[in-house]
RNA sequence: GCCGCGUUCGUCUAGGGGUCUAGGACGCCGCCCUUUCACGGCGGUAGCACGGGUUCAAAUCCCGUACGCGGUACCA
């Protein structure tokens, strides 16, 4: 049973996702769930001049990494497929935009392929009274600006005073205004904004929110290249396909009375309205691409997910940046996060993001996760960090024994590199702790006896028996043959349980690297 | 500058007049477990921005200040 929520997730074709789109398509999706809505992707791709070709796809691919898969959206092959999406891969060439049908019937989701209704609705405007064209070119605006600035009003706006100075359709006469429209000069449809108003309208998450219309300047709606502008398009297009919550991030609140006006003049019902608070970066300030990036932390989803990260502790942490679900829980499924999902517990205030926290999800994750199903996604990596033609049995001997001291997944490789490859050297400290006096005698004979070993005893409780019982004759502590066998094996002092991996390294291996160790540091 | 929004441990948050000597989680520190390191378990550290009100009572309501953030484009 569904229900009339209707939600939208409406990003800009400029770049690639970013994590806070992500949160926002994610808070959009959750709500959209818990009320058996339709959760809706538009692509706003009014700006011609940074239109990025490959952002779209990335948006697509992005969202069904997530499992964020919009009901309605544009026409691509990826919204048509199956919606599972494999992890970590780049899938850019498979799933090239196709010609396929919009899946949705509000279409089209573009809005490039939109414009005619813009023209319609800001015709309509003008006809009413609340737009008007205005001929200006951007060297006359800004002199304007000139004119007008002071210390005071550093900026000064395009609006009821300075608009009776400017080239437009309320201040030219009507025969010269119909004489520029018809020779096609270029020109804005620009809102009439009103003086000495109050509009004020109810937030989800911020409660009453009012602003005085006498701050607002006279928003061009449609551009001289014949777009729309960010603000004509989101209403006349919320309207159009029926959005009944308008979910998008604090940004866009100062431009929100702009909408409410554009609302009222078009004699529709606004939707209901929730500004999300902002994803900081940890130096403060908005999560900017490059601050985020000069603190060491991914801003684009494709990041992590090329990077491997668990999409799971991506999404789970995401939603607990600004949102919780009121008790003690850390840890929600999706299904966990729709059901517990209100916008009435969103967060005012902007989230910093932790990027310790988010590894302490994704190690969560992991551990969850089925050996062999980590061991099946490691393999082409290991493939091709040269591991050799090493097969997923051995894998998932290696996940298993480092599945608990790793946080990504990509870690398994550089943690478990002793596996496939003997120590070039040694770690100086370890070594130095571990390698005494009569360390070496002790050593070789330990190799001696498992030398002796036979394919199907070369197990971890044999092995350990072996040097508990040499230990026990040399009446020394376990340390001090076990942590230099462990240096001699791995290199370094610390790791996952030592007889385990001698039994994956296997006893030629482990003779090999026992016997070098021993001329090395002997 | 102007407009708007916000402010509980370092961070994410619970809490919405008395049950708050403010709860949980990440991080950090310590202890335990242990063959090392981790994992896990236990414990600790640390916070209501400030100043005025209102009230018998305020982290919670009101006002102001400070600070932070956003917006101030023919970008979204």
């Amino acid at each position: 049973m569904s229900s009339n929520v209707r939600v939208r997730f409406a990003p800009s074709p400029t770049g690639l996702l970013h994590i806070g789109g992500l949160r926002t398509a994610l808070y959009n999706y959750l709500f959209a769930k818990h009320h058996n809505g339709t959760f809706v992707l538009r692509i706003e791709d009014t700006d011609r001049t940074r239109y990025v070709e490959e952002a779209e796809q990335d948006i697509f691919e992005n969202l069904i990494w997530a499992s964020l898969k919009p009901d309605e959206g544009p026409a691509t092959a990826i919204m048509n497929s199956a919606g599972d999406w494999p992890r970590g891969t780049s899938v850019t060439e498979e799933s090239a935009l196709g010609e396929e049908k919009d899946t949705g019937s509000f279409g089209p989701y573009r809005q490039s392929k939109r414009t005619e209704l813009y023209h319609t609705y800001a015709k309509q405007l003008v006809d009413s009274g609340h737009a008007y064209y205005a001929f200006d070119t951007v060297d006359e605006i800004e002199a304007m600006r000139e004119r007008f600035r002071t210390a005071k009003n550093p900026t000064p706006k395009y609006d009821p005073q300075t608009r009776s100075t400017m080239k437009n359709s309320l201040t030219l006469p009507e025969n010269e205004v119909r004489r520029l429209l018809d020779d096609g000069a270029e020109h804005v449809v620009r809102l009439k904004v009103p003086s000495g108003e109050t509009v004020r309208f109810d937030d989800l998450v911020r409660e009453s929110v009012s602003f005085e219309t006498d701050g607002l300047d006279d928003q061009v709606l449609l551009k001289a290249d014949g777009m729309p502008t960010y603000h004509l398009a989101n209403v006349v297009d919320d309207h159009l396909m029926s959005i009944t919550h308008v979910i998008r991030g604090e940004e866009w609140l100062s431009s929100a009375p702009k909408h409410i006006l554009l609302y009222r003049y078009l004699g529709w019902e606004p939707p209901e309205m929730a500004h999300l608070p902002l994803i900081m970066s940890p130096g403060g300030g908005k999560l900017s691409k490059r601050k985020a990036e000069e603190e060491g932390i991914p801003v684009n989803v494709r990041d992590y997910r090329l990077d491997h990260y668990e999409p799971e502790a991506l999404v789970n942490f995401l939603a607990f940046l600004g949102w919780g679900p009121g008790d003690d829980r850390e840890f929600l499924t999706l299904p966990e996060m729709i059901e517990a999902f209100t916008l009435d517990r969103v967060n005012k205030s902007g989230a910093i993001f932790d990027f310790k926290k988010l590894l302490w999800f994704n190690e969560h994750v992991m551990r969850d996760r089925e050996d062999a199903d980590l061991a099946r996604e490691l393999q082409p990596l290991a493939a091709e960090k040269g591991w050799g033609d090493v097969n997923e049995r051995f894998l998932k001997s290696v996940v298993r024994l480092l599945k608990e001291r790793v946080s990504r997944l990509p870690e398994f490789l550089e943690a478990g590199k002793f596996y496939v490859e003997a120590p070039k050297e040694y770690e100086e400290k370890a070594a130095k702790k571990a390698w005494k006096e009569g360390t070496t005698e002790r050593v070789a004979k330990y190799r001696d006896r498992i030398a002796a070993l036979g394919d199907e005893t070369f197990v971890a409780p044999e092995l350990k028996q072996i040097l508990t019982d040499l230990v026990e004759e040399e009446e020394v502590g376990f340390g001090k043959l076990m942590m230099p066998v462990r240096v001699a094996v791995t290199g370094v002092g610390s790791g996952p349980d030592l007889f385990e991996s001698l039994e994956l390294l296997g006893r030629e291996e482990v003779i090999r690297r026992l016997d070098a160790a021993v001329v090395k540091l002997g």
